[in-house]
DNA sequence: AAGTGGTCTAGACCACGTC
DNA sequence: ACGTGGTCTAGACCACTTT
């Protein structure tokens, strides 16, 4: 039944692809439920216990949420749980306030040199740029110059990010279908320019964090390359290392 | 079998309990294999599959490592792979040598009001002050400043530090049984003060990540407290969001 | 009561490392 | 050949949510 060696695979690793290829495919939406484990097993051909272990892993990157008595749904940014998975700062005195995002700018470019990289898209080929700032109980504490692939992102424009309630990736999820999975990011210290200080209210020179993320969707591809820019005077970026 | 609902704990995780009770008594060292799962099911009296999903969990946490066809081992931190665990500073090109350590300093003193907290002890509590330089390709990269509580590492010296060829963690663990669990890092950005800019030669001023850790052992006691300071012109500081 | 995920068992077999 | 962890199955039962 199995492979060979060199090459082998547990079953439940299949299914797990499997399933992986279903949710990419969109055959069940975020924060809907996929079916249960016993239709799957059926689906599929193998024992609850196999399915149920294809999911674990699933579940334990996040991209399917668990509910007991209910049953196993799919990830969404919409989940406001979801929010601090991928913004780590937080406030010194404890205060979790949920940050606002302020839109400044949005248009559209052709790929530079590090864009086309960070994307891996053609030189040249159209992006998104968008500008905007993070506020917390309405004090500027991050800016964000953030590059998308045109071609995935049709439609976005200004108008429809002042619109949107609630985080950048729940719009991209919901407006267009495309789910952060994972990211990466590159922290350094840099030092404030004139346009930063101005949007941030610290003075020129302030040292800042500068986070460098590249954002992945499914099969590792990356869609989201963004540079932010923190104060870290009433902030901190938080990390558990285990 | 099983307790009344409000306080239900499911069999496995007790038996989770048992094996990091020993683990935390010592009954195996690091590096050492742990009894075969038959062993541990016969001598807790439950099934095979319960005592491997309980192991399951501590190897989630890097406590234990299984190898499959030798048996689980104590994780231990003299093994090479565990070095990078707690550092996440990569070079910018991508040349992975390893950093050595250069004690600057050592000396013991009593627990100021941080301190204390961080360290959850007593104020005026001894405590073990330590200062060292991390070097990349014999360049200094990271200053740290590192507070111990006196009581756990009583002949900690500055010539320990010196003849020891290792990380520091893997030292607390082999001399003193100190063993480092998780840690939590809180990230911002500083200037660069007189003695920090001469010690990692950059001028002052300088932008620099101020990396603060407080490091756990066995039920989440608090058993390390450092600050480093982070040149990042040539390095950055990488975090995998998942 | 019915359906879902969660736990536990017992047994068979596979892949891997060592003797 | 043997012992270890790793996979897979089938079935029973528990905990949680909804009807």
């Amino acid at each position: 039944m199995a492979q060979e060696s060199p090459t082998f695979s547990p079953l439940y690793r299949q299914i797990k692809t499997l399933i992986l290829q279903a949710l990419e495919a969109g055959e069940w939406r975020p924060g809907q439920a996929i079916p249960s484990e016993q239709e799957l097993a059926a689906r599929f051909g193998v024992s609850q216990g196999t399915v149920r272990k294809a999911i674990d892993e699933i579940a334990g990157d996040n991209l399917l949420v668990r509910k007991q008595g209910k049953g196993t749904y799919v990830a969404s940014h919409n989940d406001p749980r979801a929010l601090f998975r991928f913004l780590r700062l937080v406030p010194i005195d404890g205060d979790l306030s949920h940050p606002k995002s302020v839109p400044l700018d949005c248009w559209r470019a052709k790929a530079g040199q590090e864009a086309s990289r960070m994307l891996a898209i053609d030189l040249g080929a159209p992006i998104i740029i968008l500008r905007r700032l993070l506020k917390f109980a309405s004090k500027p504490v991050v800016v964000d110059e953030i590059y998308l692939p045109g071609e995935f992102f049709q439609g976005l424009s200004f108008e429809t990010l002042q619109d949107w309630h609630g985080s950048l990736y729940s719009l991209l999820e919901s407006r267009f279908g495309s789910r952060m999975i994972r990211a990466q990011e590159r922290i350094r210290a840099v030092a404030a320019d004139r346009s930063t200080s101005e949007a941030l209210k610290v003075a020129e020179g302030t040292p800042l964090l500068s986070v460098e993320r590249v954002t992945y969707t499914y099969g590792d591809r990356p869609v989201e390359w963004r540079r932010g820019l923190y104060s870290t005077a009433e902030h901190y970026y938080l990390n558990e290392l285990n």
